[in-house]
DNA sequence: TGTACATCAGTGAACGCGCGTTCACTGATGTAC
DNA sequence: TGTACATCAGTGAACGCGCGTTCACTGATGTAC
């Protein structure tokens, strides 16, 4: 019962898909979003370079396949987020604690999916993906603020606050107690109740 | 009088390192944040890659020397807006929108002091400029919200909004007339006066 | 159950490329006299 | 004003490196009979 056999059967990797991946999660995890390259991903996975062309089109081609699970990590969390309250205001403040939580938690996927500069028109599922997130926010702004303009406003605002403040979380510019996590994801959710109030009240 | 002449006076350029500067923000203008590369910006200032080294220690000193720049003109663009108002919730959305509107119009600056990756740690002549920027606003924010702790706080998450709302506006992540660079600005200070006014009533 | 065979996930060697950096050098510049 | 000279900003050739990608190949796998 060797668990951790090189190679289990043979020439044949039997999982090198999924061994590539994580090796180029954790690579971006180690040395930032432009940290990948595809020689050092395949050194740890213990194969050689010509390996993962039969996976995959190119050295794009896995990044967008980690971007796409990326998305649909973070669809999952947001709508357990929301489902997770029924005031609006609460739902608002739960995503935006979700979406630093992300970036924090999982934070290979975000800087894959936010800062490794993938072109976007040049992989179309990419810009498909991040509309979905989109679409599933909406119904919830809405009910804050009735006009659908502002209602967009709002979800940029509170969408940009997450997102700073992930930023400077992960760039540590954040002095002191500040720099734990939970400080992060605490003013996010501060951040957007505050924003989702000042719509009401206009 | 030929103004164009690529070498002025023999084999000295006279202003190289001005030229190797202008380049490297020409090329992360163009390619993004890590497009900058020591061999192109040789090539566009004319001049062979071994010149560099006579002005610039390695490759990353040219970078430094580039963010330090973009900090004194962001410090400069920010005491500018702050001293343009007298009200301080003017004051810290007037700085909202020179954040957003330094990004924008200097985009190149504005991804070398954030987006380069440029290790503080190994550079601290950058933390120190970075440090600058915050010691120039606390005295507004403390106006707004007496607390020291809470004030802080109101910074950051003002300064979150402007980050997060630039960041869209270069990926392109904003939707129809949303994508136009005055309505980032316009945003970032309507963000600002929103937390404003609720760390205000807090 | 045993054998022949098509499939296809791997190998390993090689390619061209652009990069950062070093080196001995050269020749224009500005200064001292 | 003219000349000798130290300085130093440039050259150009070379280096080693790691990268993405291609290629003919090999040998284990699973299937058909």
């Amino acid at each position: 019962m060797n668990v951790k056999r090189p190679r289990p059967t043979g020439t044949h990797h039997g999982d090198l898909r999924n061994a590539l991946e994580r090796a180029a999660l954790a690579l971006v995890g180690e040395r930032g979003p432009h940290g990948f390259t595809l020689a050092e991903a395949c050194r740890r996975a213990g194969v050689s370079v010509a390996a993962p062309y039969k996976h995959f089109a190119d050295r794009d081609a896995l990044l967008v396949s980690l971007a796409l699970k990326g998305y649909a990590e973070q669809r999952r969390r947001y709508q357990e987020a929301l489902a997770a309250h029924t005031d609006p205001v609460d739902q608002v403040a739960a995503f935006a604690r979700a979406y630093v939580r992300f970036a924090i938690e999982e934070r290979a996927l975000f800087d894959i999916t936010f800062l490794a500069g993938l072109d976007k028109t040049r992989h179309p599922d990419l810009a498909g993906a991040g509309a979905l997130l989109h679409e599933d926010l909406t119904p919830v702004i809405r009910r804050i603020t009735g006009d659908p303009d502002t209602a967009l406003d709002l979800l940029v605002h509170v969408a940009a606050a997450a997102h700073g403040l992930a930023l400077f979380h992960q760039q540590d510019m954040l002095p002191g107690a500040r720099s734990a996590p939970q400080w992060a994801e605490e003013q996010a959710a501060g951040a957007a109740r505050i924003l989702a109030a000042g719509y009401r009240t206009n």
